[in-house]
DNA sequence: CGTTTTAAATTGATATATCAAATTTCAGAT
DNA sequence: ATCTGAAATTTGATATATCAATTTAAAACG
């Protein structure tokens, strides 16, 4: 039990740079559970069940270090820090960033990207209707990219970026529920009203408390399972 | 036994591992301006110039990637990547993410917290009129210490504190007003009572806008210089 | 000349070797 | 049996070597 057997090795062919597939392994491996908080990792033997050297390792180590998903203790080990206490705190890191997010691109937004929102909403409306969830989950994702892209904020996005913990058949599970469907489409049209109305105040309020009430559903969600 | 406390544990300067020590060389290079954005950073002639090998050297700049001050495009280089701009959307994320502790903080805050609080707006009142500067540095820092221990939210803690980009000198300059330390004592004294309050809208709204407003200030401050 | 091809040099990505701190093991003393 | 401390082992930290993609330079061709 235990390490041997959480992670397989990576297939040495068609892969971007050893470093970021590793630390794509590395990390799903923590949010998933499949390496526990508290635990040690080895990079001479992680590295070996991997096939790849040291080198690449470290440096995805080094990532999920600054990240906050592992602790480095200096020349002790490199231990696994993820527990439904950071998991929580995770999300909200998301619901204050993407809040103010929203609070930028309320005082930046052109005409053309609110068109663009409430193009999204009708086709949400709809979606909802037809209960394509697959479908739902992508207009959720281009809403929140109108949003990002309209900010002109890159950074607070990237920043964004580093706090998503949810696994793709998480948002599935979620969004299988009608209200949970109904609740969103509702937050994002009047997150979308707001925007359109130059209203930074009330955006950044509406974001933060969409992302609040549906990171907590997540959570639950992730807990049972 | 009588001798554990005979010896303080080694200064944390010869802990410091090689690779922690070169990140922070780095990152004030870039945050001072010294290494310029857009620049190219060359791993061989960078660990050279240091007197290092590579490998330390690659581990400091994932972990630069990762706070997004540089962006590494895969087998071609590794470019400083840090101006204006991102350094007021570092200042939005700080603004985001201190508010949002705060607003823990609110929730969850005990009585002993509000005390020593209360305390530490006393001392600064008594600091405004003795104008010692670096009194005053200390002090805001243990307030803000304060409200982030009452909050529990360490991973919240450790993502705001990698926003910070103002150097000794830029705090000493800006709280060298007399404006700009009556303000700061002011919006402290009202964050503090919010929390007291157990106010946590509140909280968040005044800690976004002081840490916005001060900000400005540093902003303004450090593009002069 | 200008454009395309090709060879050389550069350099990030990866692998391997070495060093030294930290932990573990175990014999010897009390 | 328990404690001590030295030797062996483990392992993170660092250094060096190798590989391969990119860029640059040069050569060949029109």
């Amino acid at each position: 039990m235990g390490i041997d057997n959480a992670l397989l090795p990576v297939a040495p062919v068609f892969l971007k740079s050893l470093r970021d597939h590793v630390y794509g392994l590395v990390r799903d491996a923590i949010l998933s559970g499949r390496l526990k908080s508290g635990e040690k990792l080895n990079e001479r033997h992680l590295a070996g069940q991997l096939g790849i050297s040291t080198t690449p390792l470290k440096e995805a180590l080094r990532v999920l270090e600054a990240e906050g998903l592992v602790r480095s203790e200096p020349r002790r080990g490199i231990y696994v820090t993820f527990n439904a206490g950071q998991a929580e705190e995770m999300m909200l890191a998301r619901a204050a960033l993407e809040s103010m997010i929203s609070r930028q691109a309320a005082k930046r937004v052109k005409d053309e990207d609110v068109a663009l929102m409430r193009e999204l909403i009708v086709e949400m409306r709809a979606g909802l209707q037809t209960v394509d969830v697959l479908q739902l989950i992508a207009l959720n994702e281009r809403f929140h990219n109108v949003i990002h892209e309209a900010s002109g904020c890159g950074y607070l996005r990237r920043l964004q970026g580093g706090q998503s913990i949810y696994t793709h058949t998480a948002r599935l599970s979620v969004l299988s529920e009608e209200r949970e469907r109904f609740l969103a489409v509702e937050e994002h049209e009047a997150i979308a009203n707001a925007i359109a109305n130059r209203d930074p105040d009330l955006a950044e309020r509406l974001m933060r408390d969409h992302v609040l009430r549906s990171g907590e559903k997540h959570l639950i969600r992730v807990s049972q399972a």
